[in-house]
DNA sequence: AGCATCGTTGTTATAACATATCAATGCCCA
DNA sequence: TGGGCATTGATATGTTATAACAACGATGCT
């Protein structure tokens, strides 16, 4: 619920403990988090910020981790898999999630100014949604939510 | 609240209804509400499912009504803009809107199967999303909420 | 009526996002 | 040591979306 990523905080040190808590993950599970895979959940951690598959990939290609969009695709379907990352649907772009291993219904808060990405969490059965989907005997299985606007610095600098 | 669109009911009435509504709409606010796009909409209200722009331009086509993407594309933002339709951002896929002219802050029952989708209401400042986007002090202009999975009768078909 | 304006439509081209397919490699383990 | 399987490499293609500009047409003004 924190939405910590709009605030200032050690981000290299974010980065590290959140890519511990991934191999960790990633051991307990038997998943194999490859050279490609892994530099892939950097990238996307190093911004909090969501990466269309494209621009991933141009960072990949630059350090000689392959150059064809399918190796783009794969690492972000592995990850998004493992719960290791998310896609934002409302910008056909990807997101590295700051706390993998929880069980996961992610919410967003998308900037639409400079594309960082907060999550938080919901709970799509007790929505109002999910009273709907009850009454319409409508089985959930998965939810998108989120939310576009400005955040906080960019409210300041009148984007 | 209803997703009444999971249920038996009067299509053709209820398309007639809805395109009425539309209708008035559009005089009310100076929309123009032209062949094409009144088409499309039709067409939309037509199913109560999602419907990719190049399905759309489909029909369109084969009526003599435009035969390049830009026509179906710019039909959908009317249509969108005007609050006549909505685009479902986990399909990219468009959907009628059955209950035009409120003020919208639409959730989605999405079938994954049928591609069937209900539409319900929302609440995004009073959602948990809304408490956390209060706390970061983020500002929410639109928000996306859809829930994939089963309707009713695709459950029982046993898809 | 003449004509300026602006929204809409027609058309071409291209950008952006995503996947199918198959061959080659490398890892694990019987 | 070699069989099976996940991963990677590479080519091609499919799908979704927009840029740009020309042509048309309704509206309103004089």
């Amino acid at each position: 619920m924190s939405a910590i990523e709009f605030c200032d905080h050690d981000h290299a040190a974010c980065m590290r403990s959140t890519m511990q808590a991934a191999e960790a993950q990633c051991t307990a599970r038997g998943l194999r988090l490859t050279p490609v895979r892994r530099r892939a959940l950097e990238i996307l951690l190093a911004e909090h910020r969501a990466l269309g598959a494209y621009d991933l990939l141009a960072h990949l290609s630059a350090e000689g981790l392959g150059a064809q969009p399918p190796v783009a695709y794969r690492a972000l379907d592995f990850l998004v898999k493992a719960g290791l990352a998310h896609k934002i649907e409302a910008l056909n772009a990807y997101v590295g999630c700051v706390h993998p291993g929880e069980d996961h219904a992610p919410a967003f808060l998308i900037c639409r100014s400079c594309r960082s990405v907060a999550e938080a969490e919901t709970s799509p059965t007790k929505s109002r949604l999910g009273d709907a989907a009850r009454a319409a005997g409508f089985r959930i299985e998965r939810s998108v939510v989120e939310a576009e606007g400005l955040c906080p610095a960019c409210q300041e600098t009148g984007a």
